[in-house]
DNA sequence: CTTTGTGCTTCAAAATTTGCAGCGCCATTT
DNA sequence: AAATGGCGCTGCAAATTTTGAAGCACAAAG
């Protein structure tokens, strides 16, 4: 799309921090990318970068520009979109960020399904915690983002929010495995891992632990499911994750059981987008997917209460 | 804008319906126009005007196109203004469609006082029946728009939505002037002069009317309000207005009388927006202060009905 | 049947953009 | 203090793109 082409080169100057290396990113000589900034600026009528030593920073100018650059890169993308699909091609690529826990079993699922009746549709996947995927929404680089318990709502738009209580996991044989009703202070009884900061899980936990006279004493902090998963097999230690990520039926080694709402809050899976945008074509169906099936885990967890009795 | 011209041009074409007419519009060559036509819709991967005896018009993807395009165009904008504000010039333009009744007294009043502390900004004032301003807001070539009863509010943001009653205007020696409180039916029963039925006035007197035995039978049907009252002086007939088009004390040789809200609906003065848009800072600061001025209305009108017992 | 107006095409001229090389600047390193 | 390396920026000529003038084929109107 030619006429983008100066507003793709500010965007990717804006990135990279200086001329020269955008210039590199973009396969054209840093002169003539120069040139073509300087010419922008002269003729939007302020400059939008600031010159310092080694390299360029967006100014406030620029940082209102860029906003728009990016809104509008999205949004061309999103009419060319609607066009192909207008045209019957069913064609489109849907970008989404989410939280760890949904990248083993729930997300593969629901694309893999999406796929099935829509192969022209592409797919990219970012594993964010949700601060980081806010962000994400916010430069445009993800069309949606599915997280646990996201920090500031004020710029985005939620199509939908589900509750989900924290499971413990331990290994099948581990002196708790054996109690039905689990308690947090039992978790923490025995040596377990947590999640840094940042997750979501993470936040609950302290939220809880906050009321308590015990301390958290992790033995391990680890932003890898897999690691903590692992890890409860060889010390049996306790973990903690959301039932979106387990495989409750799928692996006998393994025992989860959900804590009570009373124990740790719930985690508040939402499905979100950036305020105000209209998604393309093949985002906005995958939204509505995920939405009817983010509507019907409940059921699923209720089974699964009902089993684990 | 250099980057932005392809779009206009675009824009210009859908709007004179012809590339030969748009190309002299915009002073360039109908062949440079028509190769850029050409141009982008190759890189656009479809065609977004079909091609007809006589010219050319947008295509269903073209519509889809045109409305991304309208957008931009006008989001620029917005962007070129904050810069501006930034920069502390605090220069800027408004546009808004209003109803006939607020072109009199209200809006230039409102004008004179946002220049008054805003030197820098002009304004673009667009006389709209309800249809036409939406459309307006639709085609992004007015930021907004106050008018009674405005007909489909689905695509738009209520910004402040105020009731006024509407006012039956004569003559100081009308037969009718001499009672305090009038009735619909009384007016009947004299000449009267309406607005055409694309006029909120008019809407609401037809809703009115249908649920009396008397019918209307006006004299006249204009749709200048300046008509209606250098005609009402002249045959003792009676018309009607709101009262944000009435200059209730200046006017020595007229007489207004409210209509009771059981006797004709009450207009509804509604302050739209684009949905979703972000307006410049200009239009936005005006349009708060637009906001303030309705809602401080009523009390004015409960002056006027006092004084006028 | 002629006239008028349309979108589109050809080709050379005009305008713009690009790449190359180099300048001056500044923070860091030697 | 000097050297270095990275940076934004700038002449200049080449490459590329855009433009204008003229004309073609076609369809509707007079």
């Amino acid at each position: 799309m030619r006429h983008l082409q100066t507003l793709k080169l500010i965007d990717a100057v804006s990135k990279a921090g200086s001329i020269r290396k955008a210039a590199e990113d973009m396969n054209i000589t840093s002169s003539a990318l120069n040139r073509r900034i300087l010419g922008f600026e002269e003729e939007f009528g302020a400059p939008i970068f600031e010159r310092l030593h080694g390299g360029v920073r967006l100014n406030p100018a620029g940082e209102l520009l860029i906003q728009h650059i990016r809104g509008q890169l999205a949004d061309m993308d999103r009419v060319r979109s609607q066009v192909a699909d207008l045209s019957g091609l069913r064609r489109g690529h849907v970008s989404i960020a989410c939280s760890q826990a949904i990248q083993p079993y729930f997300m593969p699922a629901q694309i893999a399904a999406y796929r099935a009746e829509h192969p022209g549709v592409s797919f990219s996947v970012h594993v964010r915690d949700r601060d980081a995927a806010e962000e994400d929404l916010r430069a445009f680089e993800s069309d949606l983002a599915l997280v646990f318990e996201p920090a500031h709502l004020g710029d985005f738009d939620v199509l939908l929010s589900v509750e989900q209580p924290v499971y413990a996991v331990m290994a099948r044989d581990h002196p708790l495995a054996a109690k039905e009703r689990l308690r947090l202070r039992d978790c923490l009884g025995y040596p377990h891992v947590v999640p840094p900061k940042r997750i979501g899980i993470r936040y609950l936990l302290d939220i809880a632990v906050a009321n308590m006279s015990q301390k958290m004493e992790p033995v391990a902090e680890a932003d890898s499911f897999e690691f903590m998963r692992h890890y409860v097999q060889q010390e049996r230690a306790v973990g903690f994750q959301f039932p979106i990520g387990l495989n409750i039926y799928g692996d006998e080694r393994l025992v989860f059981r959900a804590l009570g709402k009373e124990d740790v809050p719930y985690g508040n899976l939402t499905l979100m987008q950036m305020r105000g945008r209209t998604l393309s074509v093949a985002s906005a169906r995958f939204a509505n997917q995920l939405a009817a099936a983010l509507n019907s885990l409940p059921n699923e967890l209720v089974r699964i209460g009902r089993q684990s009795r």
